[in-house]
DNA sequence: TATAATATAAGTGATTCACTTAGCGCGTAT
DNA sequence: ATACGCGCTAAGTGAATCACTTATATTATA
C-alpha cells in the first residue's frame, strides 16, 4: 500500500524537524517542507501531497488565507492545521478556509497519526480539546440567542409578520405596499407598530430581530 | 452529605421505572415522577428538586416548551433531557430552552449517573454521541456559510469593513460619522462602494452579508 | 357592553437612500 | 516620470424612508 504523502508548512525547523521524526514512518512519508506560503507554493508546483500538515502563523501570510487559496486551486489536498491557537474564532476560520483538521500543537504522536489517517480517509479530524472549544461555543452561542425569550408569533399579529418578514427578505416599502395591496403608509404603520412592541429602535434590528427568531432563512 | 434530589417527566411507566432502578443509590433520590407537564406543575408546587430528567414527548406539552417554563418559574433546577430524538434542531432548542445537558435514550447507566453529577455540580452536560451531533453540525454550518466564497477581507477595504460592521450592528450613519470623526457623507460613500462592490441593492442586504460572513455577532 | 387589539391611512419634519461628481494621497505599472 | 487604479474623504440632489402622531372601522376579548 502506499504511503500517505505529507507536506509541512512551519516556519520553524526545530518544530518540522520535530513532527518529522515523529510521523515518518512505513505509512508516511514527508515529502516536503516550506517555511512560508511562497515556499509551499513553489513546491506545489512539483509535487501535490496528500496532506499539508500546517501552521497559522507564517511569516508571510496566515496559514489560514493560505488554507483557502489551497482549497481553490488544490482541492484534493487536503489541510491539517497544526497551530498554537485554540480561539474558537480560528477553528471556526479554518473550517471556513477548507481545513479538513485541526490539531494543538501540545497533540499527542498519537493523536496525529488518527488525525493524519482519518483525512486521508476523507474524514474530518478535530481533536479532542479542540473538540470541547466548539461544543462550548455553540452551547454559548445557543444561550445567547436565546436571551431574548419572546416569541414573535405571540407578541405581533399576523399582518404584522407578514410584514416583518417581507422588509427582513429585502422588498422595501413600496414593493411590500403593492404586493399586498395596501398604502406605503400602512406599511409603515405596521413596521412601527411592531417596532414599539419589540422594542427595537432601528431597522436593522428589525432584520435582525427577523433573522434570530428564524422569520427568514439568511 | 445530602442525596441529590430528582423529579422524572416521562409519560411512560415502563421507562421511568427502568431509570428509577438503574439509578436509585444512597447518592440519588427519585422525589417524584410526572407522565405530564401538567403532573410536573403540580409536583412542583409541595417541593422542587435538584435535578428534572426531562422526555420531550410529552401528553400535554413538549419538553422542551415546559423546560423553557421551568428555567422561568424554577431557575435553579436543572433540567436534563432524555430523549429518543438526536436532531439536532432538538438539542439547540433544548439548550436555548434552558436545559444542563442532553442524554439520549440509548445511554448507559454510567453515563446517566455522570450527567446528573456534572449537571448537579453546575456544569452542562453533553453526551458523546449528542456532542457529536452538535459537532457535525457546527462543522457543516461553517462550511456552508463559506459557499459564497467571497471573502469580504479581500473585496472590501478596512475602512468600509470598519463601516460595515457598525452599521450592522445598528449605527445609524450619523453615530457612525461622529465616532469615526468623518461626515455622514463619507459614511454614506462607503456604504454605497460597499454595496457596489458586493452588488446588493438594499441596506437589508448588506446587514444580511455582514451576519453571514460573521462580521457581526448576530 | 366596554375595552383592547388589529388593520388601515395620512401629516410632517428629519433623516437616509441611491446616484453622481470630485479632490487628495499612495503605490504600481509602463 | 507620468499615468492609472484604488482608498478615503466630501458634497449635491431628488426620491424614499424614518419616527412620531393622529385617526377610523373592524374584530376579539373580558
Amino acid at each position: 500500500m502506499p504511503s500517505i504523502r505529507i507536506i509541512l508548512t512551519e516556519d520553524h525547523q526545530i518544530l518540522r524537524d520535530g513532527v518529522k521524526a515523529l510521523i515518518a514512518s512505513e505509512n508516511i512519508e514527508i515529502v516536503g517542507e516550506a517555511s512560508s506560503g511562497a515556499e509551499l507554493w513553489r513546491l506545489l508546483e512539483d509535487k501535490q501531497p496528500d496532506i499539508i500538515l500546517m501552521d497559522i502563523s507564517l511569516p508571510d501570510i496566515s496559514g489560514i488565507e493560505l488554507t483557502r487559496m489551497l482549497s481553490e486551486r488544490f482541492p484534493a489536498i487536503k489541510v491539517l492545521i497544526l497551530s498554537m491557537f485554540t480561539d474558537e474564532s480560528f477553528i471556526n476560520q479554518a473550517i471556513k478556509a477548507g481545513a479538513k483538521g485541526y490539531l494543538h500543537k501540545n497533540t499527542t504522536r498519537e493523536e496525529m497519526l488518527v488525525a493524519i489517517e482519518t483525512v486521508y480517509s476523507g474524514s474530518d479530524f478535530f481533536s479532542e480539546n479542540i473538540s470541547k472549544i466548539i461544543l462550548k461555543s455553540y452551547i454559548e452561542k445557543a444561550k445567547l440567542s436565546s436571551e431574548d425569550v419572546s416569541n414573535p408569533h405571540e407578541i405581533l399579529s399576523k399582518r404584522e409578520i407578514e410584514i416583518l418578514v417581507m422588509f427582513a427578505e429585502g422588498f422595501i416599502n413600496k414593493e411590500i405596499a403593492d404586493k399586498l395591496f395596501i398604502s406605503i403608509r400602512t406599511v409603515e404603520s405596521h413596521k412601527n407598530h411592531i417596532m414599539q412592541k419589540l422594542n427595537l429602535k432601528t431597522q436593522v434590528e428589525l432584520v435582525k430581530y427577523a433573522i434570530r427568531h428564524n422569520l427568514i432563512n439568511i
